[in-house]
DNA sequence: TGTACATCAGTGAACGCGCGTTCACTGATGTAC
DNA sequence: TGTACATCAGTGAACGCGCGTTCACTGATGTAC
């Protein structure tokens, strides 16, 4: 029952955004009166709460099974694509603007740290040397030039080196500011990559779901895969 | 007076969100009564696009001073991020979660191209070769190391390369819908770094502003730095 | 098999709220002759 | 200088709405003896 009522949430969050939520609307729609949610509800916050966990936790659930099945970082990036263009209410509501007031329940935080060890996972595997070289490379390795992974399969299109070269100023930064990764022995650059996948691949995932890119006459699709190589190629 | 509303307008916005936005309360916080905002505004909905349109304005402005002022893409992507920092919920009121039923004004159109053509601009100074090859670089012009930008400031910091090569699949798909560019002569590669500046920055922008970097333990301007780089580094 | 009781999903009325919006109006200010 | 009028910012009352939430309750279902 608890489920039901949350379908028909989602399915009002999908019409009309998620501050349009209201507890009334969906007693109504599925035929009962409006205090007959509280049995189930301790009331709106308490379910929007469940929603945003629900989603945090079909993405991580999304992440777990692919990497499960072996998939690599670029496979990754294609099930958050999926995920998002599957439901962007959802995604939003995960990712998106937030209410001033309102914070996420703590345990969001751990489903949070679960998908990044899966990312964290994906891309220490993408270097070949994932060993945290004590956390002080040396520094200047030198431009791209330098970049070990000239392994990269070579059909995969020019789309620039990896993005994610040894020694930046910011994996020094990462080498010393990584509790975010709980423990996980990545290297700096492993711990760059992760985080670069995240921000780039939202930024295309939010400015497309949002419309921005609407009426500009180009495919968001080949922005993301593009994005995606700068990613994920070694 | 109009200005006056506007103001407190987002001083409301500021506080609890753009969906909170009342005029009763509007009207409270000046010491009118409720309908007397009904002369200066039509509704709520005329005042939310009218703060929209001062949004995008104000953005755009900032960019055009700093373009006259003879600014680079690097610096540009620092007026971009002052402006967000400034304040978070105007930028989410232009690129944050958008409503379903809700669209933009349409000279918000006309706006947004004001921003792309100065962004064009930089993007097209980035690299030396900037006239457009008739849209058909040679492709599979090889991986990173044959990237002409090595003329890059040494001293930037090894940040990787930058992360526009010529001939990538999506420049290629680029150079055939550039409508979005308004006619602006730049070549696929500018094109493309000028949509790459937007969504990487835009992503590291939005996952900070809503908090998705909170307690993790590294510095989000750190990131934004070496995205920075990755965008306007030649 | 039958009776007494507990459990529990759901109801209907009610409270109080703030919202957007309309309407007829007051009262001050400015303008024309 | 004085009178008649137009303009216009703002008011107060009212309408209707949907919301979240509480409360005492009904009525069906299951359980224990």
């Amino acid at each position: 029952v608890q489920e039901e009522v949350k379908a028909h949430a989602w399915e009002q969050i999908r019409a009309a955004g998620a501050s349009a939520l209201s507890l009334s609307a969906i007693a109504k729609q599925m035929g009962l009166s409006g205090p007959a949610l509280y049995r189930y509800f301790a009331g709106r916050d308490e379910l929007i709460t469940a929603l945003v966990r629900d989603a945090y936790r079909s993405l991580a659930e999304a992440f777990r099974l692919q990497a499960e099945a072996g998939a690599d970082l670029e496979e990754l990036a294609w099930v958050l694509r999926r995920w998002a263009l599957a439901d962007p209410q959802r995604y939003f509501l995960v990712y998106g603007t937030p209410v001033p007031g309102y914070e996420a329940p703590p345990d969001t935080t751990s489903i949070a740290a679960e998908i990044m060890a899966v990312l964290l996972d994906a891309c220490a595997a993408v270097e070949p040397a994932s060993v945290d070289p004590a956390g002080d490379e040396p520094a200047g390795a030198g431009p791209a030039g330098a970049d070990p992974a000239s392994a990269e399969p070579a059909g995969a299109g020019p789309a620039g080196g990896g993005p994610v070269v040894a020694g930046s100023a910011f994996q020094a930064h990462l080498a010393g500011h990584r509790p975010w990764a709980g423990g996980h022995p990545a290297a700096p650059s492993a711990l760059e990559r992760a985080l670069v996948f995240w921000t780039r691949l939202s930024g295309v995932l939010s400015l497309e779901l949002a419309g921005q890119f609407a009426g500009m006459g180009f495919d968001p699709e080949q922005l993301y895969a593009a994005e995606v190589r700068s990613v994920a190629g070694g």
